[in-house]
DNA sequence: TTGCGTGCAAAGGTTTTGCATGGCA
DNA sequence: TGCCATGCAAAACCTTTGCACGCAA
């Protein structure tokens, strides 16, 4: 049975949630939780049912931390530019630039593998790097 | 309680296992599976508890696919090629290829990133884009 | 009437916990 | 004896499914 064709005030209450919430990752919970304290009634699995289609859609990035999945909503123009994610902090930087979407073409063509540019690619950040450095010593 | 002081069968047994596939994730239950099938009898309980310890320790790799956790035991020299993870399937490729190296120098340079090899980098596998093409027919 | 979205309750599946047992020093 | 690891069974937990109801075209 397919599911998305509508707008529905249950899905706008959702979707306006996530993208009060665009820098941090949120669970379904959190979702439930916040709406249900402002007086917002929406049922855990119409959550889910939205969520899985928003993911599906790529609208969503998600982690899983312990046995629990996270969302965090992604705008439109992520399609268009890749995230280098910070293992330290936890931030996520956009950035463009050619010599990745070159990598992407070489490693379509030589390795037949598609990279999906909404993923992001895990390493230190600046800041944490100069942190770590200044820990050293 | 603390847990992991000794070394025991069941925990070699599972080492054993997950060293045998470092090219691949595998679930709790593959582990408890292949020990079956070998008439290996430890326990599923015992299985979680040493993979948690060996991820607490930084031993393994995990993913969640689909509300399950996958494990993929890191060598060390992980950390000189790189990894593409088919978010289809979630079969890891591993790889190495100058494009790569040159984009980690470039973005190290020009964005103040230091990206981790050891992460992988996600997308869809050449198998997986097949099978996607061959569904949408 | 038909089709879709919703939400409750129940099911499904993975992972963790409680506890008695057994091994080893 | 004391300490730890094990594994069964049960619990806990998140997520999905089944189904009846409601609403709108």
């Amino acid at each position: 049975m397919k599911y998305g064709t509508y707008q529905t005030v249950q899905k706008q209450l959702i979707l306006r949630f996530l993208k009060q919430n665009q820098n941090r990752y949120v669970s379904a919970n959190d979702i439930l939780e916040y709406l249900m304290n402002h007086q917002e009634k929406v049922g855990l699995t119409t959550i889910y049912r939205f969520l899985n289609v928003l993911e599906e859609e790529k609208m969503l990035r998600t982690e899983t931390i312990k046995n629990t999945r996270y969302f965090q909503y992604m705008k439109d123009d992520c399609k268009n530019h890749f995230h280098l994610k910070c293992e330290k902090c936890g931030k996520v930087e956009h950035f463009t630039c050619e010599e990745m979407k070159d990598l992407c073409q070489h490693i379509g063509k030589d390795h037949g593998f598609k990279i999906n540019p909404q993923i992001a690619i895990g390493g230190v950040c600046k800041k944490c790097q100069k942190k770590i450095k200044e820990d050293q010593q």
